[in-house]
DNA sequence: GTTAAAAGATGACTTTTGTCAGTTCTCAAA
DNA sequence: TTTGAGAACTGACAAAAGTCATCTTTTAAC
């Protein structure tokens, strides 16, 4: 296959994981026309809260946070995108500004998707309309369980939550450590707590031998005990 | 006007408050035969988290919470719903159980449209499934907006913006208080804290002559203060 | 009107979380 | 190899939030 051709919408797996899957040949090979590949470095920002999209991106490769600056000057990181996401979709359909920034958390590689592609699927393809409806209401019903955590949960339980949701979501390492490698900083930022009592709970679950470090990688030892953790016990 | 008339969908105002008026005539008619009105009183509940709704409830009068049981056993307000709300639309689409309860605020009257009038409308009828998304997409902002909130800001913080945000919703009685009357026990479950706290700040921001009372009655003195002090200063 | 139950309020105390100031570690550029 | 910046970590303390027990007020049922 020439290389050209690898990076053919109608020729991408990329998309079954997305609502882009919904979206019939013809849509798709006018999308390949006017869409544009990126390679974002790692901490670059693909938008910042704020700006207007001129479309969305779709994510081939890497993680990307997204996240929002709160009016005491914290950043809180609202969820972390991976390949097959599709990112801008939620301002692009409103027809406003992002509230969100988003920025690589290790090199990306996206496809930039023009708006009009999307505003046209909507307007012509029910299936697609229906599937880009069902990725929202699920994103909705996740949103709320957030707020439920993040209102009424401690920080250790948080903490605890988000290891586990890290694994399950990236996986491990070929030395069973968590594939997604975060900052001290970013965990804190995702937990909604300060950076320090981030690295004070990790060091007790270590003591607790719920989990194992090594430099900024971290090994899941205990997942019973982190479970029974998260809930409250 | 008959009675009977008063209560048909074509002739409804509230619709015009959400997506429901991107409806064809014929389409309203159709829910008009199918439709269900029902009185709920105070303290009911519409709904319970965890159920199958056969529909969605369109708010004609009266004020509903949206709530969530944490695994700690404490309820969080992640909505309130009034008049002209859709309620149980995200459950609807995403074709999943309820995630919230809804539970009234006081006397309410809605009307129970079943949900094969929604899915069929959103098949058939491009302009309202486009309006249902864009309701949707700003309901995620708001949504991620409150978890920036919950996670970063203290409960004197919370507590003002809560306080705020009534007032610019439901607006004042004749006397000047706050319309909406919540019990201190869901303003805590709104803000995210303990009742005892929440009572303990209202107690403050008295002394502060930012807020008077008058039994549960609440009236904003000081909003200038009160934006200030939401904003962290 | 009486009365029981619920809601509101307050004090005393504990736990959780945040903050500041500093030290150690790590890694990459010179 | 040095070195210097940024990240990771620690201690000490302060502030915020939660909990429990108790008391008062309000509300609604009888």
């Amino acid at each position: 296959m020439a290389p050209h051709e690898q990076t053919r919408c109608e020729n991408c797996i990329i998309r079954e994981l997305n609502s882009l899957r919904a979206l019939k040949k013809e849509e798709l090979k006018a999308i390949s026309d006017s869409k544009e590949m990126r390679v974002i470095k790692k901490g670059e920002a693909l938008f910042k809260e704020g700006e207007k999209l001129g479309g969305v991106y779709c994510v081939r490769n890497g993680v990307s946070k997204l996240s929002k600056i709160s009016d005491n000057g914290k950043d809180q990181i609202v969820k972390i995108a991976s390949k097959g996401e599709v990112m801008g979709q939620r301002s692009v359909i409103a027809e406003q500004t992002t509230n969100l920034s988003a920025v690589a958390l290790n090199d990306m590689e996206v496809c930039f998707i023009p708006k009009n592609n999307i505003t046209s699927g909507i307007q012509d393809n029910p299936e697609f309309t229906q599937a880009v409806l069902k990725y929202m209401a699920q994103e909705l019903k996740v949103a709320d369980d957030v707020i439920v955590n993040m209102s009424q949960k401690t920080v250790n339980q948080r903490l605890a939550e988000t290891l586990l949701y890290i694994e399950n979501n990236f996986g491990l390492d070929a030395e069973g450590f968590l594939a997604l490698i975060l900052s001290r900083s970013d965990i804190a930022d995702v937990v909604g707590t300060a950076t320090e009592l981030c690295i004070r709970t990790l060091a007790k679950f270590k003591k607790e031998e719920l989990i194992e470090t090594k430099g900024k990688r971290i090994k899941l030892i205990d997942k019973k005990g982190l479970n029974q953790l998260k809930n409250g016990f």
